[in-house]
DNA sequence: AGCACGCCGACT
DNA sequence: GTCGGCGTGCTC
């Protein structure tokens, strides 16, 4: 007797567990591990899908409670046995089921579920005495029926989160025929992929030529260590990804290449279609689901060999692959926000292990961590110094504070005003940066200093030019200007801060004639603008480019020549652990961007702290020096790569409740850690501290160890979700998260 | 997720 | 007492 081993898609954690099913004669013939199945379920025999993970011959259930496998949707499997091992590693390391991780893992089309939605049922011709007779009670049906008056068709899903209650009541007014529950499919559409002109294969350098020689022994070898690949801007490390592929195509064998997902411009794609032409996919976030179906099923097929795209090409079901590389490896795009928060790295790693591909890392600016491990040995490293055009900018660190002793007020220092004239009038152009979209980051009184703050959060609110609006930019809320203060009446409103739209107004007062162009989230949320903006930039469209750090990466434009950086200080100044690492790397990737051809390049960087380290390091492009003194920062301070930071992090509407709860559960940590002796913080406010209306709070633990603190911490919040009604806050919990809020 | 069981308050 | 709403436990 044979049983399958079935997972249910179903995300709750008492259904998180293997179910046995018999599997019918008529489906032993086509059935394979790995493939979906739809399965009679619970009580009313339902019908469900489920994957199958495995086959055994025995059970300790009881053989008359043992149903059997109905149906086979697909006439393949899903996932191959590497997957679901991929699949329960991600269990473990990321506390979430195992049917979110199969999800995950495959292609989100066939994730599509129905969602259902409640209506209010005007077709049953009494309703109205039913609904009278409801409302005068004030119980969950009410409540229910109020929402449903207010917003019609709301998702029976959204109901009972929003209003806290079970399905009962849900249930009960569909019974008694006051509402109607219909189910719906969500459909996306289709977007045309671009075409791509052949691209020239290059020579590779000396430096490239040995960095190239040296990973190829590594593909195939039993040697299986990941590669870090620190190759200075401009150094040509596509070019090797390239043949590296080239080589792992002759062995026979497949290549997944991850990108930010702001590199998947036609400028990258260009290169890798060039090369390749019918065997890459390229998958970027434009696409529908339909279309990544069809990339994902042709790689499972052998069709393609090549997969190109952001970080869910990980998961693309090769059957021999020889290689995985992650480019520009310190991005933060990297790491999921959203369940299973996964870092991709740490799956790659994974894939690499359980199927002998070779993962290489490359960037200009590896990230403290994967750093530390090259140089630990558990890593290769291989490095490249010079770039292709030997030619690296002059970079220039301009104090603002004596700018300000001479009298400059303006956003531009003497210097770097001069240097874009001087652009100007040589027909090159000019790329202006700013980590900061709008146009003035706070609006106050200049007489009573009121400022205008969002009423859902607490941030100011961030005046738009344009719009001639305030734009909450956390919760999106948008307000009118007001004439006169709303504290003391008075009519002097002033607008302070600099953000991108500011400096696109200041340069068209200073510089007439030249034509400017702007790229931050409010330029770029139509579809292709993002990509239409670059294109016209690369044509000469404009002399220069203002934009956030959507503009610092990947791009290569020959004509750009100068590259001011309007203030290094934002990213410096965020109270994150990584926020030196983050300016270094944004100030030296910015920089990367001037003089890419034959011309040499001129960079200013504006800044209140010129003393500061990752601003004096990445003027000399001395990645090595920041690394030395950054990683001792870290060990002093006990952070990763030291610890393992654990942030938890918890949020209501109802202020005392979210004190009441963080504080149980700071109560409970501190009593258990007497054993393990973590370094816990206090109950401290996030750091924007209401958002959406939500109150935040949170606490900070750090370890050594990954595997104690993340079960300290998941028995702390179980102690606190089983002792305390929580069903009114959030919980989020995040290890080593990207940034800490 | 969703069905059935059993508790508990309202009403005959 | 009984009816019906509502939370809870269990599903191969």
């Amino acid at each position: 007797m044979m049983f399958a081993e079935i997972i249910i898609d179903i995300t709750n954690k008492n259904v998180d567990k293997i179910f046995h099913y018999m599997v019918p004669d008529s489906l032993k013939e086509n059935i394979l591990i790995g493939m979906r199945v739809i399965v009679p379920f619970g009580k009313g025999n339902r019908m469900r899908e489920g994957y199958i993970i495995g086959f055994t011959d025995t059970t300790d259930i009881d053989y008359n409670s043992i149903k059997q496998i109905h149906s086979l949707p697909d006439s393949y499997s899903i996932f191959n046995e590497n997957m679901i091992r991929l699949a329960k590693f991600m269990k473990d390391k990321y506390y979430c089921s195992l049917s979110e991780c199969l999800q995950c893992i495959m292609p989100k089309i066939m994730q599509d579920k129905t969602n259902r939605y409640a209506n209010i049922n005007y077709e049953n011709k009494d309703i109205y005495t039913l609904i009278d007779k409801i409302l005068k009670k004030d119980n969950q049906q009410s409540k229910v029926l109020k929402f449903l008056l207010k917003n019609d068709n709301a998702s029976v899903y959204e109901i009972k989160n929003l209003l806290n209650i079970s399905l009962s009541p849900i249930q009960t007014l569909e019974k008694n025929g006051v509402i109607k529950i219909t189910t719906k499919k969500i459909n996306r559409n289709a977007i045309n992929i671009e075409k791509y002109d052949k691209t020239i294969n290059l020579k590779l350098n000396e430096e490239q030529q040995e960095a190239f020689n040296f990973i190829k022994t590594k593909i195939g070898s039993d040697e299986n260590k990941p590669i870090l690949l620190h190759g200075v801007t401009g150094s040509g490390k596509t070019e090797i990804y390239l043949q590296l592929i080239d080589e792992v195509l002759k062995q026979n064998k497949q290549a997944i290449v991850l990108v930010p997902e702001i590199a998947l411009t036609p400028q990258t794609v260009e290169r890798f279609i060039g090369r390749f032409g019918e065997k890459v996919s390229v998958t970027h976030s434009r696409l529908s689901d339909g279309e990544r179906f069809d990339q994902w099923k042709k790689a499972k097929d052998g069709q393609t060999q090549i997969m190109v795209g952001a970080r869910s090409a990980i998961f693309t079901p090769f059957e021999n692959l020889g290689i995985i590389i992650i480019d520009e490896e310190h991005e933060a795009t990297y790491k999921s926000e959203s369940t299973p928060k996964y870092n991709v790295k740490e799956i790659a790693e994974e894939i690499c292990k359980l199927t002998k591909a070779t993962l290489l890392l490359g960037s200009a600016t590896p990230s403290i961590e994967t750093y530390y491990k090259a140089s630990n040995k558990e890593y290769e490293l291989v490095t490249i110094n010079t770039r292709v055009n030997k030619n690296m900018p002059d970079i220039n660190i301009i104090d603002m504070r004596k700018e300000l002793e001479r009298g400059n007020m303006s956003i531009f220092s003497i210097p770097l005003f001069e240097a874009i004239k001087e652009n100007l009038k040589n027909n090159m152009q000019t790329i202006l940066f700013l980590n900061r979209r709008g146009h003035s980051t706070f609006v106050s009184c200049r007489k009573c200093g009121y400022v205008m703050e969002c009423k859902n959060c607490n941030v100011s609110y961030t005046y738009h030019l344009k719009e001639h609006r305030l734009i909450c930019h956390y919760c999106n809320d948008i307000q009118n200007v007001p004439e006169n203060c709303p504290s003391c009446n008075s009519k002097y409103i002033k607008y302070f801060g600099v953000g991108t739209q500011k400096i696109e107004e200041q340069i068209k007062k200073y510089f007439k004639d030249a034509r400017v162009m702007r790229m931050d989230m409010d330029t770029t949320s139509k579809k292709n603008s993002h990509q239409d903006i670059l294109e016209d930039f690369k044509n000469h469209k404009a002399d220069i480019l203002i934009g956030t750090q959507m503009i610092a990466k990947g791009l290569d434009f020959p004509k750009v020549s100068l590259v001011g950086v309007i203030s290094a200080d934002i990213t410096l100044n965020t109270g994150d652990y990584k926020s030196s690492e983050n300016t270094f790397q944004i100030l030296t990737q910015v920089a990367g961007r001037a003089g890419r051809a034959d011309i040499k390049g001129k960079v200013f960087i504006q800044t209140y702290t010129p003393e500061h380290y990752s601003i004096k390091f990445a003027k000399n492009n001395d990645y090595k020096g920041f690394y030395e003194k950054e990683i001792l920062e870290r060990k002093t301070m006990f952070y990763p790569p030291f610890s393992n930071i654990f942030f938890i992090m918890i949020s209501g509407e109802n202020e005392n409740m979210v004190i009441k709860a963080i504080n149980f559960l700071h109560s409970v940590m501190s009593y258990y850690n007497q054993k393990t002796n973590f370094y816990i913080s206090d109950v401290a406010k996030a750091y924007i501290y209401k958002l959406n209306k939500q109150f935040r709070y949170k606490i900070i633990i750090k370890a050594g160890e990954e595997e104690r603190l993340k079960n300290f911490v998941i028995y702390c919040v179980d102690i606190l979700k089983n002792k305390m009604d929580t069903s009114k806050i959030n919980i989020i919990l995040s290890l080593n998260p990207n940034y800490i809020q």
